[in-house]
RNA sequence: GCCGACGUAGCUCAGCUGGUAGAGCAGCGGUUUCGUAAACCGCAGGUCACGGGUUCGAAUCCCGUCGUCGGCUCCA
């Protein structure tokens, strides 16, 4: 799992989770600061590659620099490279830097861009570097008291053979790799956007810098139009939506994370497990229900428990009835011993006695250890699953087997992680687990990423990637298993049938499962926003972990190839996918409320019939209400409108008297009268046909 | 987890440097009989996230806890 930001943060069916810092650390004891050192470092040729947005933005993130020390002298800067959306700086300094500040430092900034001082490369060897760093003029204006730590810090982590290279833009002059916009004066427009505090190469032990975000086009028409995605993006939150449709909520009492779907959001959920549930039944899956829970044991044979333990929520301690006496004794005996150990005075001649009770502390620990028995909530469901594919005796003509289940698994994301519907540590997975042989796996695969298209199809997602995630052969045995050859096969196989099948793939190396190489599927909702939403894995170590065998042709047991897939990915983070997607206004397949019936007025008569409607609807399965309140008929429409009620049926005595019924459909406005028959076999046929 | 911002009625928000908590919508009770985005009147609703402190007095100031949000290498 690479470490990534919220919104596309990928999801696992189960698998390692190194931390955020992948990278070795250590301290440098020669200066103040605690620094740690990368693994890889991007060549620079692989630098030099910037588009002209990303070099723009590279030079803003220099002119912001500029404008600070402008206001702040002292300032020290770190990074201050172009991202995805703008740019950023960050830089220690003392006064806290607020958006209250930004204007006096967008005002220095425009100095800069309209004095169109040129970028200036200066090439300087690596001592030149050292000295000008050490006399503060690197990220600075000029000689400064305090010298550039942090490019001291970056200037010593060149490697020997790179040349280093100084940018200079009017007074200000920087240790840059570059390349950078001819003259500050092609920033054509920018805007500060937000502060946030970030590491020192992000990692905690390095001192905390504040980041100063900021965004830049080539035109004023751009920098605007960017900033109107962001309102329509504000506008389709689905935190935001989630609350005014009443799909979801999250309560205190219930937990962070754990979030709870209202009638109208488990709708949604429903629907889309009634489509995967026939999806998959015609591919040939059989569903299978598992419990949430599972020993420890389980997780010690799978592999999981030291690669994953992190992530799943603490155990559950029991110790049944018949031992709990045996249990207490123990435990009483362990915490006077540790009173001991922690009360008594320990001279150097008692240095065996106290060695005696630590070991007997442990000795007492591992029997309180052998009472109890651990249960997990499960975080994936692949464990209990190939304990199903082991139930029965399995042989060649089984397979392929596939096991599918709306799994409910829990996770216990870090709290800075948790982000409404998309991070979250309950969720229920869209999971199946195919067990195969070698020889089917091309057939499987293939068929599995056909499922993904018809359903991208279906939901109207045109743009997609699938990231193929491979091991890197210095991972064996620590974050992958140490099967060389098997990791070659399979990363071959698949890599074949991704390229024979035309998919849109990238290939990403060092980021695969523990068990096997994977693909997470990125996703972008129709405003251009990126999720990571549904994964498909290959495993070929849980299988033989678990000694799951089958009895083939030439009568010898062998181990089942297994693809963990997950297109719908959890409803958790799909439905947050979709609300943003569909910016709320669901096909009527999937509307919480379908239809909602409207009179104009009350008189009996006229509610009979509508209420006949309403009737006949919910008699043919279709989620249709009727709004009887004394509103005036606009009020109604209003209302329906602001739920973003599907298709409203509107109801007057004209209507009545025509046997017809006049449709308004949501986003559509007023379609006028039909006939009631034809209406309501309208509403049938699109609804199963799930059409847009 | 770490840094920062924020937390007032179901929702959206007002409440100045400490002095009796407010509006709109939603809800409830009436009245209204209205043809495609808000009819009218009334009523009710808050331990100002929680706990402690300062003060004659705290939504307001301080500390802690919980929660939400932004961010935590896309490397000079």
């Amino acid at each position: 799992m690479q470490p990534a930001p919220a919104s596309s943060a990928s999801i696992n069916n189960c698998q390692t989770r190194p931390t955020r810092q992948s990278s070795l650390s250590f301290r440098a004891e020669s200066r103040n600061l605690l620094l740690t050192v990368n693994e890889e470092r991007k060549s620079l040729e692989q630098r030099a590659q910037m588009t002209d947005v990303e070099r723009l933005r590279h030079s803003a993130a220099h002119v912001l620099a500029t404008a600070i020390l402008k206001i702040w002298p002292e300032a020290q800067f770190a990074a201050g490279p172009p991202v995805e959306n703008g740019f950023y700086y960050d830089v220690d300094l003392s006064h806290r830097i607020s958006p209250e500040d930004f204007d006096k430092i967008e005002a220095e900034m425009k100095k800069e861009i309209k004095a169109n001082h040129s970028f200036e490369r200066m090439e300087v060897s690596r001592d030149e570097a050292l000295a000008m760093a050490n006399r503060g003029e690197l990220g600075a204006l000029s000689a400064r008291s305090e010298p550039s730590k942090y490019k001291l810090d970056i200037i010593e982590n060149i490697p020997a053979d790179e040349k280093i290279s100084l940018y200079r833009n009017g007074e200000f002059v920087d240790l840059c790799a570059g390349p950078h916009a001819k003259r500050t004066g092609d920033i054509g427009a920018f805007r500060l956007t937000n502060v946030a505090s970030a590491y020192y190469k992000g990692d905690e032990k390095n001192p905390q810098l504040q980041r100063i975000y900021g965004t830049a086009f080539k035109t004023k028409k751009e920098l605007d139009d960017y900033f109107a995605m962001l309102e329509e993006a504000k506008k389709r939150d689905h935190r935001k939506l989630g609350r005014e449709l009443e799909l979801f909520v999250f309560d205190d009492d219930v937990g962070p994370g754990l979030p709870m779907f209202l009638p109208r959001g488990a709708v949604v959920a429903e629907e889309l497990e009634k489509l995967a549930k026939e999806t998959e039944f015609a591919a040939g899956y059989q569903r299978v229900r598992t419990p949430h829970i599972a020993r420890e044991s389980l997780y010690k044979k799978s592999g999981h428990l030291p690669y994953y333990a992190e992530s799943m929520f603490p155990p559950m301690s029991i110790v049944e009835e018949g031992k709990r006496r045996e249990h207490m004794e123990l435990v009483i005996d362990r915490a006077k011993l540790q009173h001991e150990l922690e009360t008594g005075q320990w001279s150097d001649s008692q240095a065996g006695d106290q060695f005696d009770a630590w070991e007997e502390r442990e000795k007492i620990d591992s029997k309180i250890d052998q009472l109890s028995d651990r249960y997990y909530l499960k975080a994936m469901n692949c464990p209990h699953h190939h304990k199903l594919f082991a139930a029965l005796p399995r042989s060649y003509r089984d397979l392929p087997l596939r096991l599918a289940e709306y799994g409910t698994d829990y996770r216990y994301e870090k709290s800075g992680e948790l982000f409404g519907l998309m991070r979250v540590r309950s969720l229920q997975m869209n999971d199946a687990h195919i067990y195969m042989t070698p020889e089917q796996f091309e057939a499987e695969f293939n068929a599995v990423n056909e499922m993904y298209l018809n359903y991208f199809k279906l939901f109207g997602i045109d743009k997609y990637l699938m990231r193929f995630s491979t091991h890197d052969p210095a991972g064996l045995g620590q974050k992958f298993v140490d099967e060389p050859e098997l990791w070659k096969q399979t990363e071959e196989m698949t890599r074949r049938v991704l390229k024979d099948s035309g998919i849109n793939y990238v290939e990403v190396a060092n980021e695969a499962a523990f068990y096997g190489p994977k693909i997470d599927v990125q996703v972008w909702s129709v405003i251009g926003r990126e999720f990571t939403i549904a994964t498909n894995q290959v495993d070929f170590a849980q299988p033989r972990r678990l000694n799951l065998v089958y009895k083939d042709r030439d009568n010898k047991e062998k181990t089942p190839l297994c693809i963990h897939r997950a297109p719908l990915g959890t409803h958790e983070r799909f439905i947050g996918f979709l609300i943003e997607h569909y910016a709320g206004n669901f096909p009527l397949w999937l509307a919480p409320e379908q239809v909602r019936i409207l009179s104009i007025g009350d008189e009996p008569e006229l509610l009979r019939y509508a209420r006949a409607i309403h009737t006949e609807l919910r008699a043919n399965q279709v989620r249709a209400e009727i709004d009887e309140s004394t509103d005036k008929i606009n009020g109604k429409i209003q209302r329906a409108e602001q739920m973003k009620v599907h298709t409203m049926l509107v109801i007057g005595k004209r209507d009545m008297d025509a046997n017809a019924v006049s449709i308004r459909v949501h986003g559509k406005g007023n379609l006028g009268a039909k006939p009631r028959g034809e209406v309501i076999a309208d509403l049938l046929s699109a609804i199963k046909e799930r059409r847009a």
